[in-house]
DNA sequence: GACAAATCAACTGTCGACAATCGGCTATTT
DNA sequence: AAATAGCCGATTGTCGACAGTTGATTTGTC
């Protein structure tokens, strides 16, 4: 999950094998807790209490709680410590809307550089979608959601924004889990990905950022409604 | 110039005055030596050497690399160490391309937010850029243009994305600087910015963004021209 | 009983040390 | 002479330790 930065590269075939590293192993675990919710949102991590519990020193320990919060998961108070990053609405908003603004640049270079291949690429994720979605699997479907939307990218051709998009999709995910499942119903979410695929089949560009508009402006709408529930019911 | 996340934060009067700390100060020194020559893209920078000739002891000098890691200027190959980026004439286009999105999208929300007072910090800062051009200062030049495209992403009003093109300004920044001046007429340079006041004034977002388009695209245009001839230049 | 000062445990920032590993050099082999 | 194998110095990953802070608890005062 982290450090994903991407497949075999070209010319290659077989992909580097990396790190079994410390701190790529402590910082999943950090990041396995903050999403199951041991660790709750604005929570302290003590570095020295982290090594202590993993067996390890504080140097990786640390070395993984940086890496953390150059990812945006964790907010460190110089002397103070690290902090699990409490998001709030408006910040989830935002990174809806930067999200936005690169999704529908990507899609549209993406259009244009489109092969047959790639539209079949994505006519099979949306299926696999839609099946997940029929089977209930809510949680495995958010991940082959946001493999759909990193595929446009990927499309796209621009690997800055295709890292840039596995960032933030880190950090949503982790919004997310916040606040619990996304959207009550998976057939919804997987039938909303249609209109998309047709623009895409029509090679329609500007149908297809208007639809993709769309498609991302419910989700932001959503995310933060619940987001802001969530809150409302904590505060008390 | 590290971790600007942000003005004064609303409803205070100061910003703290943060960090004297060490990390930072060694972040800078190794950000310095980049952006002036000493270190050559695709360098070693051993934090052995490095924390010797500063002075500190390794674990600062470590943390200090990642942290620029993070921020793209350095690599790291694990159990091989540290080394300056050698940024590609692709990776560039790629940030600019990147740059543009955001930005386009930024300019169109700032001007639905923007006031008359915005409006008017706007066009001091391209008169500064005027008058920094007319002297010949095209190092002091760059910095304010950065500055003129950051205060349109602040007026958009999404802070992740002031945030990253604090982020990706760094990157370019330290790109041009291994290619040198970056346009040699900074009379000219300043111009480029008077279609898009225009276009501001008269609040008129379509055209705004096809100006910037422009603007951006010959930006990019000229400086994967640039970095390709430093690029042959140096392969002989 | 409430507020302020002193105390204290825990933590962070920094340091030097040690073992495992890597790249380059030398010696050996064909 | 070219290629391979083994060795050596240098560097990284990890560790435990120490001093200075921080926030919380306790103590003392009004």
């Amino acid at each position: 999950m982290l450090n994903n930065d991407a497949g075999a590269p070209p010319g290659t075939t077989f992909q580097a094998l990396e790190s079994d590293d410390l701190v790529t192993r402590i910082a999943d675990q950090v990041v396995r807790a903050i999403g199951d919710g041991r660790l709750r949102p604005g929570a302290k991590v003590a570095e020295a209490k982290l090594a202590r519990e993993l067996g390890t020193s504080r140097a990786p320990a640390r070395e993984a709680l940086r890496l953390l919060e150059s990812q945006g998961l964790i907010v460190s108070h110089p002397r103070r410590g690290f902090f699990v990053h409490a998001y709030d609405a408006d910040e989830l908003a935002d990174i809806y809307d930067l999200r936005e603004a690169l999704e529908l640049h990507a899609a549209d270079t993406a259009l244009a550089r489109m092969t047959e291949a790639d539209v079949a690429r994505l006519d099979a994720q949306v299926a696999t979608l839609h099946r997940l979605g029929a089977a209930g699997m809510a949680q495995e479907q958010v991940v082959e959601d946001y493999g759909f939307h990193r595929m446009l990218c990927e499309i796209g051709g621009n690997r800055r924004i295709v890292k840039l998009f596995d960032h933030i999709s880190t950090e949503l995910r982790a919004g997310i889990a916040i606040v619990g499942r996304l959207y009550d119903d998976p057939v919804t979410l997987a039938a909303t990905h249609d209109p998309l695929m047709a623009a895409i089949r029509d090679r329609d560009a500007e149908r297809l950022k208007r639809e993709l508009r769309e498609h991302l402006e419910d989700a932001r709408i959503h995310v933060v409604q619940l987001f802001r529930d969530a809150a409302a019911d904590g505060k008390d």
